[in-house]
DNA sequence: AATGTTACAGAACACATTGTTCGGTATAAT
DNA sequence: ATTATACCGAACAATGTGTTCTGTAACATT
């Protein structure tokens, strides 16, 4: 990709999501976007049909790159979840989250919260089927198995939601816990 | 309220409430509202003071008038939770839901259930509340009550959800089975 | 270094949508 | 009968959207 593609792209991104944790995504304008990325209006409109659009690819380069193991091994801390210690993949995802490494929570904290649990949520459900096995019981064999996936990864988004809206003072692992006790 | 303001508020209302079953909510134009209600712009200004108010007391109304137990032995069936059957609060709101008496479920299995569902959450976490022993074991003590009623009320929306999701296949019984399975 | 290609800024544009204002008319309350 | 008020319809400014244009600078190719 060109070189001025990629910054303009970029500078775009920037902008959007610095308006994102600030303001309703509907009540950002494409003007507050151009303004602050400083690129010209027929500009944003060469890459992004549509404001809606923009949410979307934003959305996806975001969390595909989070939930994506491929680029583990070599760069220090890029992966999240394919660690090794097979106990705690959710634990170790509430560290990073705790973190912010990727500035998702500040996004999952703004008002436009629903918006990326979403998506969140979406790759969380790729992850619970991976590790499938730590959730079936006795109890829940007669239930759908999509149903039991649904149930854990909404579970733990609802933990993390709760988590942020009573301001994060709990340590991940007292988090997990909870998560665990209930699921 | 004079008769004149009330029918206008309906009018609004129906039409806003078709046009959500179909459309999504950020791309109905107030002009498409007041098309299909019959009423003149100005009139909708009068009673809301933009879309987004529109929308709060459109969820309001329907959602209190649901969740509201105060009209019930009068009314055929106007309540649905105050029943006396004590041990299924939960399958009696399903049964209700699938008969689709509110428009509600319409709404649920729209475009916009998002936002719906966040307003369902909130009445149901009320409801949970009164019913809170129903859920508390020996394991969950420890942790705080109302990390737990976000749970058990998030686990029925998102139970309600992928129901919806799934075609509304099973019968109200065995969602309210998977539903205590898990929860 | 000269070539053609492509992304860019900046401005202008038609168009849709928003929210307000106004005078005249019908409906309601007293 | 009278007052009050909700209504319509039309016009309105203001804002936002998405497109189109011209000239310029960055890029790729040779």
């Amino acid at each position: 990709m060109d070189r001025r593609q990629r910054k303009s792209r970029e500078a775009i991104f920037n902008a959007f999501s610095k308006l994102l944790a600030k303001k309703d995504f509907n009540h950002i304008t494409v003007g507050e976007i151009i303004d602050l990325a400083d690129v010209g209006r027929a500009t944003f409109y060469s890459h992004f049909e549509t404001k809606d659009f923009l949410l979307k690819e934003f959305c996806e380069e975001l969390f595909c790159h989070i939930f994506d193991a491929q680029n583990d091994n070599e760069n220090g801390h890029r992966h999240i979840f394919k660690c090794d210690t097979k106990d705690s993949v959710f634990l170790h995802l509430l560290r990073h989250l705790k973190s912010d490494d990727n500035k998702i929570l500040t996004l999952l904290s703004s008002e436009n919260n629903d918006l990326f649990l979403k998506y969140f949520k979406k790759g969380l459900d790729i992850l619970v089927e991976q590790h499938f096995d730590m959730f079936t019981t006795e109890k829940n064999r007669t239930i759908p198995k999509s149903f039991v996936i649904n149930h854990v990864s909404s579970t733990f988004t609802e933990t993390l939601k709760w988590w942020i809206n009573h301001g994060m003072k709990e340590s991940p692992e007292i988090i997990s816990e909870y998560f665990f006790s209930v699921v």
